[in-house]
RNA sequence: GGAGAGGUGCCUGAGUGGUUUAAAGGGAUAGUCUUGAAAACUAUUGUAUCUUCACGGGUACCCAGGGUUCGAAUCCCUGCCUCUCCGCCA
């Protein structure tokens, strides 16, 4: 969340913030909540002072007439205060669910726009395939291999699921495998993490900011949602904790499944595993000093660049505009990977700088040597690989005219094989 | 799933209704002593929020949320978490 003193103090910049996020929320209401809170607060403050001067003097009084006196009196304040104190919870509801509807604000350097149809390429990188054949989409190819079975998952589960077989299900970990290896020469430390966590933490990664929020599977009984990214039980992992500065950065790499509802999406992208209720992915997580913060952001996106050049899949770089942001992100990058026979480029990466946003309602802080103070630690994220995503464009980028797969060079020597599907 | 025990500050740990302003010890930091260090001695040692130019002062916080009471770390209810035993289980 948005710090209530930040919004006071910048109203004018914090509704231009919202507005660039394409973001209603009536901010005048919320200020005027504060205000009326920090009121009833004081008097409720007073009221209490009152009461523990009247606890003294009853345990310092001389006889019990005199403890009676000051007693009774006690009552009649006591119910006004009652009185006083559900009027600001009711107040002090209303101004916290506000309060978490407000959005992180985007960096200035961040290029205004409405939707993403508004997102700007950076830069493309790679060279694209030429094929001397009429390139085939990942999902003919998979299926002509069986290693890709949708229809047998709708039978199952229903429409967004499916089945990795064979030599697919074997690209997964050493994609995995692949990753771990990189990331953790840069310091970041393996994860699986929880894939089921509590709605609380959820809602203070700034993902459920609506509690009928459709995205979000939740399993009502036990208090719990599923993660619809590692990113979401990675930053809780480290709430109401106070980091030393020489322990900063702390990076993370969390492998986990992740668990998306779709619920905007309907009659979107329905063939195929592009867009589903359930796939795998490593995330990248990094808690960093707020100095640092613009730097960590650009080591995670060199990284996953670095990924991506090294598996030679042709991609670009998408700088998110403020209307595509979503809450959390103060500054957001996509890297969008080419699709030969799609003639296109799709999303396969995304990370975003989150400032200090999520850990204000985390509550992870360090102290700062120079001013000796707790402050909020920023926090970063991004896709290391979305593994589903990723073996489309390794299907379309890497397919040969008899239908088999090439296996990138710098997998092989995790799947043990050079091509995927050779008969 | 059943039975029981717990959750107090940076750590250990006392506190079962009212000078608790949370004891005591440890740790950490600073000072004295010392050539230096150790030891010893002395002092300091949370967070949030409001108020004040400032000094200072008010309030809240003993896992969380409710309740009882003039008054709650302490009593009651609910939830979360930890531990022990039994059952089930990859």
């Amino acid at each position: 969340m948005l710090d209530i003193k930040y919004i006071r103090e910048n109203k004018e910049a914090v509704i231009e913030g919202c507005r660039k996020k394409q973001i209603k929320i009536d901010i005048n209401q919320l200020l005027e909540l504060d205000e009326k809170r920090r009121e009833l607060m004081t008097s409720l403050e007073n009221f209490s002072a009152e009461k523990n001067k009247a606890g003294k003097e009853i345990v310092a009084a001389a006889n019990d007439e005199e403890k009676q006196k000051i007693i009774v009196a006690m009552k009649k304040i006591d119910q006004k205060s009652d009185k006083l104190e559900q009027e600001f919870k009711t107040i002090d509801q209303e101004f916290n669910g506000l309060l978490f509807k407000v959005p992180n604000m985007p960096l200035e350097e961040v290029p205004e726009g409405k939707d993403d149809k508004e997102n700007i390429s950076l830069r493309k990188v790679g060279k694209k395939p030429n094929f001397d054949f009429e390139p085939k989409d990942y999902l003919t190819i998979a299926e002509n291999l069986g290693m890709i079975d949708v229809k047998r998952a709708a039978k199952v589960s229903g429409a967004r699921f499916s089945y990795l077989k064979g030599d697919i299900a074997l690209l997964e970990f050493a994609l995995i495998n692949f990753i771990f290896n990189t990331l953790t020469k840069e310091g970041f430390v393996p994860v699986v993490p929880p894939a089921m966590i509590k709605k609380e933490n959820m809602k203070d990664m700034g993902y459920l900011e609506r509690e009928d929020s459709d995205e979000v599977y939740q399993l009502e009984k036990d208090g719990l949602v599923l993660v619809g990214t590692s990113e979401q039980s990675i930053g809780p992992m480290h709430r109401d904790e106070i980091f030393a500065e020489k322990d900063l950065p702390k990076r993370y790499a969390a492998f986990s499944t992740c668990f998306r509802r779709e619920a905007g999406s309907y009659g979107k992208d329905t063939k195929g595993i592009l867009r589903v209720h359930q796939f795998d992915k490593v995330e990248m997580f990094s808690f960093c000093a707020p100095a640092s913060a613009k730097d960590e952001h650009q080591l995670i996106l060199a990284m996953e660049e670095k990924m991506m050049q090294e598996l030679k899949i042709p991609y670009q770089v998408v700088q998110i505009c403020t209307g595509d942001l979503g809450v959390p992100a103060a500054v957001k990058y996509d890297l969008e990977a080419w699709l030969p026979a799609a003639n296109c480029y799709r999303e396969t990466h995304s990370c975003s700088n989150c400032t200090d946003f999520q850990a204000r309602s985390l509550n992870i802080r360090y102290r700062d040597k120079e001013t000796g103070k707790l402050e909020f630690i920023h926090t970063l994220n991004g896709t290391a690989f979305a593994i589903g995503r990723i073996i489309i464009a390794i299907i379309e980028n890497y397919q040969q005219k008899d239908g088999s797969i090439k296996v990138p060079k710098a997998l092989q020597k995790y799947l043990g094989k050079k091509v995927i599907g050779k008969k």
